[in-house]
DNA sequence: AGTGAAATCTGGACGTT
DNA sequence: AACGTCCAGATTTCACT
């Protein structure tokens, strides 16, 4: 990971579909040296997936929520976690410092279908002792854009 | 938006790097057609950006945090806003229902710069009435796939 | 590990159905 | 609206530095 991956990575971080002769120059290398270096990239796992930002209202995924969520005992973690990679509708799933055990990002296509996957398929669960939903009214900011720089 | 246009959805989510050519056999499509609808999803917005996924570990950006934000009054939003935009480390700021007002998405490199994020740049801001964060122990799911279906 | 040239393959344009 | 062909250009391979 030297000054050249960084600048790799910064580029294509919002341009995957890049051409590697167009991301050589930006980075003064020349082509073949650029393509090496990603596959090496993700090889060694820094680049995970080259993927695609779709915007969620125009496919009727615009309802965001955030719930938390607080399981009865450490048992209960398994099929949670389950049930959660299952779940199309969660993006996200975070085990949380604090009063919950776990954060869930959910996108859904309204308050009806939210209702379906907190009372229905989460409640339907053991040990599932709080859920607290958060609904997202708007958002101001949205990037998958990483912080980088020199000194990791 | 027809069937053939969620399926490249489909497809192109986890790899946006795949030749028009493969697409285009696996959507039942010739590769002219296949890249001719690429190109106008992305005109429509539905398709917003190629991007790149990668490993936050890796470049040395392993702490996540989420933090609720209290503002004092509507006054004091533009300048919040603002200052999420510009700060890196914010990769997500939403618009909650709720007892709060904002919920951000942090990711950062340690808790001290978590804590300089926080403590010195959000709460130099005037009107911030309260913080309440919450740190991330493990990330147990993380995808940005949407759950597509055919009738929007 | 990077460069440059050659061979191969891909992707956009055009005319046809 | 999609297909098939054609050509310019991009990607990959390879020998060399």
């Amino acid at each position: 990971m030297d000054s050249y991956d960084l600048k790799i990575l910064e580029a294509i971080m919002n341009r995957s579909r890049i051409k590697w002769a167009d991301l050589a120059s930006l980075i003064g290398l020349s082509a073949p040296a650029a393509a090496e270096r990603v596959s090496r990239l993700q090889e060694q796992g820094v680049i995970k997936e080259f993927s695609t930002v779709i915007d969620p209202e125009a496919v009727g995924c615009g309802l965001m929520a955030f719930v938390a969520v607080s399981l009865a005992r450490p048992e209960h973690r398994a099929p949670f976690l389950k049930l959660v990679q299952q779940l199309d509708e969660v993006q996200e799933c975070h085990h949380i410092a604090g009063e919950d055990d776990y954060l869930l990002k959910i996108r859904c296509r309204s308050t009806k279908d939210l209702d379906r996957i907190i009372s229905h398929e989460l409640k339907s669960l053991d040990g599932i002792v709080r859920t607290k939903t958060t609904i997202v009214m708007d958002s101001v900011k949205e990037t998958t854009r990483l912080p980088l720089r020199s000194e990791p």
